[in-house]
DNA sequence: CCAAAAGTGTTCAACATACACCCATGA
DNA sequence: TCATGGGTGTATGTTGAACACTTTTGG
């Protein structure tokens, strides 16, 4: 039984839309589709929020449909509702950004919507204030990758720490000095060396790495001042 | 016009609810009220999104009408979405959350909700997830507050030093070392100390101090590290 | 004159940064 | 053998944290 109080309210369309981001060694990536009704536009992949879904499972299966992924890095970033923000009619977005391995990706992909990474610095024109939810998102991976290990969702298992130097250069857009980058994130005693070293890339080759999630939850404060504190914009 | 893609999709009641910080000298405070449906529990202040009402216009509305200030801190928090939230019908809630003065609020308050002032670390059992959103309230502050001169948001414009220290006490609840916080906050150059002296609560007297805000547009990366680093908890 | 809060300096340890050379290997 | 990227150590300055005494003044 809705009481009056709720029965005089307006009520409003409610869309999800992901800011899927990837990293294919060099470059920060988002993922970009044509969709629906702006066939000539690049814009975020979305879609409506269903009744008995809440945000963050509709914004996981959206996910879904267009990756084939599941149990990504998935946060909420923000509800954008501007009155004219869709011409079309009044829709209250909520941008979830989402981290993904791209090689997973790659054998899972769907044709169905034309989807295409950009590079995050080179992007084309985008559908709506969709522009404004990846500069937020891009904000807002920096500040968090700053203090929490957010960056391994974007690497493979293993890894070597080139590959994952040049992460944290592609997301700060800099470049580190590799002696300091290597002695900060292996004083966080939160990283496995392995015995298998990279081949094919490097003729010396680099020892992978992987991330111990265990030792992370063990300890809080952990992750802190990876990046040189002069390269963080927050 | 709307597309059909668009009208066969379902509706949804969007609010917005407050979460409404002061500080009270002691303590750091979430003004709470028992509102309509619900007589019995106290819960944020909030309203109903307006047609043609942008999401921030809409909390600081909410916020106004309580208070009767304007021009306060917001800033958006996360929208609430779970099917089940509010069981009279599905609402999508989206919580600001908002600092004030609270003496201005002293002056100026609205006595048609039967607001009160609660300590946040002591608040009562409260309406749907009102909870959660003053939990996830605080650790944005805490978050926020470590690098971002919002503090002051929650002080008159004249304060001592004694007054902030206790301000950023209460906000990670803590305590910390005066000598350390003095020469910590004066090095960042962006107080101006006044001539004048608080008169009326301690004998000697503590200079008041005013925030430079044109200082700290003038420079980036500012405000960094106000909190001794073991304090905080993100 | 005394109680209560304001104000102030120093020492030590930890961390951030800048910087350059040798190593391993495939071609 | 050489070109390419991998890996490592040291010295210096800066910053963070711990710590205690003197000053002011109203009652």
């Amino acid at each position: 039984m809705m009481l009056d109080q709720y029965k005089e309210q307006h009520a409003y369309l409610v869309a999800l839309d992901s800011i899927i981001m990837g990293f294919d060694g060099e470059d920060l990536k988002v993922l970009l589709v044509k969709r629906g009704v702006e066939q000539n536009t690049w814009s975020l992949m979305g879609g409506w929020l269903q009744p008995r879904e809440g945000l963050e499972q509709a914004a996981a299966r959206i996910v879904f449909d267009l990756t084939g992924l599941t149990n990504v890095y998935l946060e909420q970033l923000s509800a954008f509702g501007e009155p004219d923000r869709d011409p079309i009619a009044r829709t209250i977005s909520i941008a979830y950004f989402s981290l993904v391995r791209i090689d997973d990706y790659e054998s899972k992909i769907s044709e169905a919507y034309h989807a295409q990474w950009f590079s995050i610095y080179q992007l084309p024109d985008l559908l709506f204030d969709h522009g404004d939810m990846v500069s937020l998102a891009l904000k807002r991976l920096r500040s968090k990758a700053s203090q929490h290990p957010i960056g391994f969702e974007l690497l493979p298992e293993k890894f070597t720490l080139p590959q994952l130097q040049k992460l944290y250069e592609a997301i700060y857009h800099t470049e580190f000095d590799k002696r300091n980058f290597s002695r900060k994130v292996l004083s966080m005693r939160l990283l496995n060396k392995l015995d298998e070293k990279q081949k094919g890339f490097s003729k010396r080759g680099a020892y992978y790495y992987s991330f111990d999630s265990n030792k992370y939850e063990a300890i809080t404060h952990a992750f802190i001042n990876i990046i040189p504190t002069s390269e963080i914009e927050l």
